[in-house]
DNA sequence: ACGCATCGTCGATACGCATCGATAAATCGA
DNA sequence: TCGATTTATCGATGCGTATCGACGATGCGT
């Protein structure tokens, strides 16, 4: 492998100047960087990481803790994991994989060592355990998710209390006057709290605005847990039911078990469903969805850590970032009796 | 940040020893191990990464180069790279994202700023256009894939020859004399020819040994694809039809569209599909299932490149193993007549 | 008691780059 | 035309670790 030293040698000039060439960071006559630019091409030059790691106390390499929780969405994971390394390449980082199962130790060891500069956790709990540690690392820390106490903390996640609303405002002006929510499992609502709560505290919110009446009931995978639920819902509706499930594993079950009892989604009943346009589309009945927006949460989350990475100015950040939710009819909706 | 000099420092000792009570390439004494390994805790230092890498020119890291094709399984994706991340710390080593989106440049550039050691390709191509640049690099790859020409690379995938023998012996055993395999996506099936190839030149052996007929038809996600599919094996079996749907992701329509004509699997069709055991047993008639063993094969890719890593010995090496499948029977096919 | 091998430790150096101070060359004003 | 600036480049140094050669101390056999 060629070092910038090589480079300097082919090009005639001295190691510094071939650095300066490469970072812009002192002029350079546009004779001498062609000269260097051209031994670079020839000899298929790239500096060494490790060593510009060491010299500029820089990895340019992100941290990203992912989850593995067979309970969650995986696909809506991965694709988290995806968007958020594209964008890091644009930002000129790399993206290093740090598992859960490492959990707060595996935290203190990627920092320490100095293998990154910074760190995204994905699905952050309400009371994350690991909090202690992020708030004691002294690099950024860009959180996905609200732990219930943010302070000191950089965080973002998808509007879900916006998302509640969206749901019910939209199902009441359907005509809907019960409204009933099949939630998380409950892993999920043990352990990540605080965003299954902000959905809640916003369907509730437009109930009482609306003057509807929302029924929370147990989610799942467990088909009789969810059949259970959507038979309590239609003994308690009156008029049309209607239904949201805000966790993308839930529909599937209850798409069926709502065919079970002779229910045809935007016919006799409503349902809205959390998933990805592409997703949504290739249902039977193409669902109307309620988009949390993955895509746009880790693009940001990217941005703002590479922001932090650049400005570096120390003194221990504290934001929170919500991004707006989007509620999207297909088919699987009423119609509002007249008129959006 | 404390460094192995402070660290020599608070032990008495000079830098060097610290360096050899971590790595132990030179005996110490009892005495001076304590002392050093005391005068680590109290400081908590931790080895600088970038330095490391830069002396001893192993960065302990490995490139991960992942798909994101939407037509692809996500969730079946995500636990590879879960299991390999997991699985490369046990062998002291992690992982770096590179994402497909940077194609064989990105592969160039990890490499040639060594930022990682080696790297794991997954979803390789019959005709993957990185080959070139793989077999150039001189680095050790592991493919998770076989391309049309495996020479000079190293390979390892399931054995999907051996699934389609598995799947069609044991529904040839339950006495279907037609057995119709749901294929792959399209968009599949052109990128990635050769476990699909595998997986028919495995059906078709064993259709020849057991006397057997088996048809191909597309498959897909798309609903009227799958039914088309379905109604021209109806119409060329004899006796009990029976499905197999290698592709996770055509089961879900697979199994509505058997619904639509009245059927139901275990009773009337026998149907194999590709799941995870769990996924498996949640269907509303657990699954028989095909394991493609996604866990074994990251697990083993990572020991095969770790072993590479290690053994250094440069020489361009060319394996190739298979993964046996295995196959399980749930009740969505039919007992065979008697015995097993 | 003496030389010799072994063991444990030290000091020096290299890894490849970024960066700082210094210097030579070019530019400008008067 | 000469000194004062500015511009472009060089040389030297440090980043933190791994590793090699050297060296003193210890134990051994005779």
């Amino acid at each position: 492998m060629p070092t910038s030293k090589d480079v300097a040698q082919a090009a005639g000039v001295a190691q510094s100047t071939v650095s300066y060439v490469l970072s812009g960071k002192r002029p350079i006559s546009e004779k001498t960087r062609k000269k260097v630019e051209d031994a670079i091409q020839q000899l298929t030059y790239q500096p060494n990481a490790g060593a510009r790691a060491l010299a500029s106390r820089k990895t340019r390499v992100i941290g990203l803790v992912i989850p593995f929780i067979p309970e969650l969405h995986m696909a809506s994971i991965m694709e988290f994991v995806s968007v958020i390394a594209n964008t890091a390449r644009i930002y000129d980082h790399d993206i290093l994989l740090v598992t859960e199962d490492e959990g707060a130790p595996g935290l203190k060891r990627v920092v320490g060592q100095q293998i990154c500069d910074g760190l995204i956790l994905m699905q952050v709990e309400g009371d994350d355990e690991r909090l202690p540690v992020v708030r004691s690392l002294n690099v950024p820390v860009v959180l996905i998710g609200i732990p219930h106490d943010p302070s000191g903390l950089v965080c973002i996640d998808a509007d879900f209390e916006m998302a509640g609303e969206q749901c019910v405002q939209d199902l009441a002006a359907a005509g809907h006057s019960v409204i009933s929510v099949i939630g998380w499992q409950p892993e999920v609502v043990e352990r990540h709290v605080n965003y299954v709560e902000r959905f809640m505290s916003g369907t509730d919110k437009a109930a009482q605005d609306s003057g509807v009446r929302v029924l929370h009931l147990p989610g799942g995978t467990d088909r009789d847990v969810i059949a259970a639920s959507v038979d309590k819902a239609l003994a308690e509706t009156t008029g049309v039911p209607a239904f949201i499930a805000p966790d993308g594993t839930v529909q599937d079950v209850l798409r069926r078990v709502l065919n079970s009892r002779g229910l045809t989604p935007g016919v006799d009943v409503s349902v809205i469903g959390s998933a990805s346009p592409t997703l949504a589309e290739l249902q039977p009945i193409p669902l109307s969805t309620i988009d949390l927006r993955p895509a746009e949460v880790s693009r940001r989350a990217v941005k703002i850590i590479c922001d932090l990475l650049e400005a570096e100015n120390q003194g221990p950040r504290e934001s929170l970032e919500l991004v707006p939710t989007v509620i999207t009819h297909r088919s699987s909706t009423l119609r509002p009796p007249h008129g959006s």
